[in-house]
DNA sequence: GTCTATAGATTGATAGAC
DNA sequence: GTCTATCAATCTATAGAC
């Protein structure tokens, strides 16, 4: 077998590590504690510690269009994939309340640190913006769909933070309803001048 | 004149660096660098680290609390007193699409570094919530005042949080239209339940 | 109260044996 | 491909002169 193992290790603890605990105070022998390698041998895979970002955000870039393609694929109704990108918070409501949303932490930190890679961390979220916006176009609201778009990430976004702040399962829940009953009622508006 | 002159002056020299590139991040060297003091001279005015961390957070605390209070003198209407603080997303809209939200920011942090000033840090968070839960109230929405709140607090938030990685003026301005919107409606429904 | 000098630990990164 | 040994820089923190 190739080095692909251990190259795939060291990025799959660094995402873990970067996601818990933030990428500048993730150090290499963090990282290679977790993979239990050497930090000599990192140099092997790695040049620097950039180029472990770099990997890692294009794993999570990787990630996310196979999660969006799988939304995509689960319904033929954008109402039911647009309502799949709501229930995230849901889903990973352990992990939000303990480390925040994994894209919003990277990007404000990123951010901070003035760091090279903040654009194409940032591109994570343009990867949600632009599948939002698909969806809100397939619904009739091509006019406003990227409007839409980011006012639902910045909704989901701001509720991640808070939970990040005061863990509380009930105050997730009304909020995702919320987000939901307006989504409906975006809908209801889509078909009432669809007409026209 | 004693000390304080010093000592306060690297408290705010802290209270930028931690807001523009993070606690973890800002190093001795860099504050000392930014009052133009020696490193050593440092431990004088501070025995660790972590005590300039809560010296900033009671700054913080204290500099919040006038804000409200002066929201709360500048106006007998607590929709308007909401209103100021939806506002502050367009009056600070320049720092937080460079440093995002100094509340969430450093929430967002402590949090990963699980450090002991987190709870503290999270008083910002509120204070804002519960002087927001009290206008509510004020404004006859006593049972769903706390809700209320946390829901304005994520709003904002989330639009912080996407300014800071897509800077845009419409943006901004148009989600606090929103929320200005979202507030009127609330009023409306309490008007209508309020005479039963 | 401010400084210089320095300790002791940790950081990212390199060299070379196996 | 993995290791040990090590470097130079940086970090927090301390000691002691002025």
């Amino acid at each position: 077998m190739s080095d692909k193992s251990t190259r795939a290790q060291i990025v799959d603890a660094a995402d873990r590590l970067f996601y818990r605990h933030g990428f500048d105070h993730t150090s290499f022998a963090d990282i290679a504690g977790a993979v239990k390698i050497s930090r000599g041998n990192f140099y092997h895979h790695f040049k620097a510690k950039d180029d472990i970002l770099d990997s890692v955000i294009e794993t999570r870039l990787a990630n996310t269009r196979a999660m969006l393609d799988g939304w995509e694929n689960a319904s033929d109704d954008p109402a039911e994939r647009i309502r799949s990108f709501i229930n995230i918070l849901i889903m990973n409501e352990d992990k939000i309340s303990k480390y925040g949303c994994p894209v919003g932490t990277l990007s404000s930190e990123l951010a901070k640190l003035n760091h090279a890679a903040r654009t194409d961390a940032n591109g994570l979220f343009t990867l949600f913006r632009t599948w939002l916006a698909r969806q809100f176009a397939l619904l009739g609201l091509k006019d406003d769909a990227d409007r839409l778009a980011m006012h639902l990430l910045a909704r989901s976004q701001g509720v991640a933070t808070l939970t990040n702040a005061f863990p509380d399962p009930a105050f997730v829940r009304h909020e995702v309803e919320q987000m939901c009953d307006w989504l409906d009622r975006c809908i209801a508006g889509a078909k009432h001048t669809g007409g026209k």
